[in-house]
DNA sequence: TATATTGATAAGATATCCTGATCCTTATGC
DNA sequence: GCATAAGGATCAGGATATCTTATCAATATA
C-alpha cells in the first residue's frame, strides 16, 4: 500500500538528487530510504529515479509524481495545522443554539468578549425554540445550547448562568408609581400579551400568573418581544419582560417597567450540552464567559 | 506520525457511524481500527469521534478533518491512476529532441502514427542543433534524441533508423539531364550554399565535398533548408539536400534534384538515449515506429 | 592501479500492527 | 430488576514491516 512515508522520502530524494543526503534529511539510514523508494516504485509500477553510478536523475514521471506528492504533503500539513489550531481551548467550530428571547440581548455582549478572549473560536449560531434546540442538541446538529433551565434530559448536562428576573411592562399612560412592587394579584383584569406558542417565555409567564389571566391571554401570540412591547406601548395590555431585554428594548417612554415584589419571579438561564461531548471543558469556559457578560 | 491508513480508517468510521462496520469495510478487525482512530486522535490532539455507549458521532472538527482527508485520499488515488497510466508501454511523457534538418520532414509523418499506435504517449518536442540536444540528453533535460549518427558518447545508446541519401539541388535553368549521376567533382566551381555553423548537415556536406568548395561556401549561412533552397531557385548556387526533405521542399520547379553516383553520400539518422534510462524499451519501440514511417 | 563515492543488498534487531479473546458500559426486553 | 445484546476498549501474543549496521558492487578520480 502507498504510504506517506514513501512520498516524503521520495521528495527528499527529488530535492537532494542524492540518496545519502536525502536519508539524512528525513533522519533515517540510507538503506532504509533506498528501500522505501524501491517499494514506492514497485507500488506505482514506475521508475521514478534513474540511477547511474555517480549521480541520479528523476524521470519525467518522477517529477510529475513529486509534484503531486508535494501537493498531498502540503495538504497533510494543512490538516495537521488545522487540528493544532482546533485543539487549543475554545477554538475550532462550536455550534451554539440560543432561544429567541435571549439571542438579541445576550449575543451583542457575548460575541465581542468571546472574539477578544478566544480569537480561534468559530461560533455557528442558530436561533429557535427550546424544543428544537434540545432536539438538535441530542441529535448532534448542535453542540451547546443557551436556554432557560431546567431541561432535565438525562443525557444532557446543564449549568446555570444567571437568574433573569421578570419585570412587568405597562403603558406609561397608567401613571403607576415605579417604586411600587407588584404582586401577581396586580395582573387581575389586565390584558396579558404573550409570545406565540412554543416560546418558553410564554410558558413561564403563564405558570407564574397563569391562573389569573388565562382567558385574556388567548387572543395574542406575537412572534417577538419587540412586537409585544409595541402593543404594550400602544395601550393594548401589559406583558412580562425578562430583565435582560430591558436595556435594549425600552427606549420607548410610553412603557413603564415595574418590578415584582420578592420573591421576584425569574427564569434561570443556563448552558446545556451532551454529557458525552468531548468539549465539556470548553462549554464550562463558555459558561464563565457568559457569566462575565451578564452580571 | 500521521499515516494514510489512519485517514482511511477514519473516513470509514465517518461514513458508517459504526466502528464494526467501518472495520469490515477496510478489511481489518474492529480493535485494529479502534487503535488507528485512537492514534489519529492522539496525533492530532483532537477528539474526532464522540463515543456514547450506543452510537457514535463525528465532532465538527472530525467532519472538517474528514473533508480534508477525503481530498487527500482522492489526490492519492489520482497519483496512483497517473502512475498506472504512465506505466503502460510508450506512455507518459517523453521529451524528444530533433535536429532542424529532420524535424519539419519527419514529424508530420511520425506524430500521427504515434498518436494512433500509442494514444497514451505525451511527446514534448524540442528542435535545436545536435550539440545542444546531446548536452541536454546527458543532462537529463531530454529523454531521447533523433539526429544524425554517430554521436559516440560512451554513456549514450544509439540505434540507426535509416540512411538519408544526399541529393544535389541545382537551379532548373541549368538544364542538366536529371538522369545524370553526379560525382563530387561536378561541384567544382559551383557556389555551394550551406546552413549556418552548428548544423550537422553543414558539416556532413563539407566533409563530403569539403576539399572542393571550401572557399566559396564561406559566404553563406542560412538558418533553414527552405531558405537555402530559395537561394538555389534564385540561381545563387547549389546545395546538398537530404532526400527526406525532398518531398516537402521541392514544390518549386525552378529547382532540379540530381542524384549522386554510387556510393551515394548519405547521413545515417538514428535515435539516441542514455544507456541508464529506464525506458530503453520504449525508445526501441519508438525507433521501430520511426522506421515504419521512413521507409 | 589504488581510492573514494554512491547506491544496493543482507542479516539481525526493533517497532508496529493485527487478530482473537475478553471486558466494560449502556440500552432493551421480560 | 435482571438478563441479554450491542458496541467500543483493552490486552496478550504473534505476524509484518521497518530500521540499522556492515558489506558489496560499480564507477569515477587521482
Amino acid at each position: 500500500m502507498l504510504t506517506f512515508k514513501q512520498l516524503r522520502y521520495f521528495l527528499a530524494v527529488q530535492q537532494h538528487h542524492h540518496f545519502g543526503n536525502a536519508a539524512e534529511e528525513v533522519c533515517v539510514s540510507q538503506p532504509a530510504l533506498s528501500m522505501q523508494i524501491r517499494d514506492l516504485e514497485k507500488e506505482l509500477g514506475l521508475c521514478l529515479v534513474e540511477r547511474n553510478a555517480r549521480s541520479i536523475r528523476i524521470t519525467p514521471e518522477g517529477e510529475e509524481i513529486a509534484r503531486r506528492a508535494n501537493q498531498i504533503l502540503r495538504e497533510m500539513q494543512d490538516l495537521k495545522d488545522y487540528a493544532k489550531h482546533a485543539a487549543s481551548p475554545l477554538s475550532g467550530i462550536i455550534r451554539l443554539g440560543v432561544i429567541p428571547s435571549l439571542a438579541p440581548y445576550i449575543l451583542p455582549k457575548l460575541l465581542p468578549a468571546l472574539i477578544k478572549q478566544y480569537p480561534d473560536l468559530q461560533l455557528n449560531l442558530r436561533e429557535t425554540l427550546t424544543a428544537s434546540l434540545v432536539s438538535e442538541l441530542k441529535h448532534g446538529t448542535l453542540d451547546v445550547v443557551l436556554a432557560a433551565l431546567p431541561i432535565e434530559e438525562p443525557e444532557l448536562e446543564e449549568v446555570p448562568i444567571f437568574e433573569d428576573h421578570f419585570l412587568l411592562a405597562v403603558s406609561s399612560s397608567r401613571k403607576i408609581d415605579e417604586r411600587k412592587r407588584m404582586g401577581p394579584d396586580d395582573l387581575h383584569g389586565e390584558n396579558l400579551l404573550l409570545l406565540e406558542e412554543g416560546h418558553c417565555l410564554r410558558d413561564q409567564t403563564l405558570s407564574f400568573c397563569g391562573a389569573i389571566s388565562q382567558n385574556q391571554s388567548a387572543n395574542v401570540g406575537a412572534t417577538s418581544i419587540a412586537t409585544v412591547l409595541h402593543m404594550v406601548a400602544a395601550g393594548y395590555g401589559v406583558t412580562v419582560l425578562p430583565e435582560i431585554c430591558a436595556d435594549t428594548e425600552i427606549a420607548d417612554d410610553r412603557i413603564t417597567l415595574l418590578r415584582f415584589a420578592e420573591p421576584q419571579p425569574s427564569r434561570r438561564i443556563g448552558l446545556i450540552w451532551r454529557k458525552t461531548s468531548p468539549k465539556s471543558e470548553d462549554y464550562m469556559a463558555l459558561a464563565r464567559c457568559l457569566r462575565n457578560v451578564t452580571n
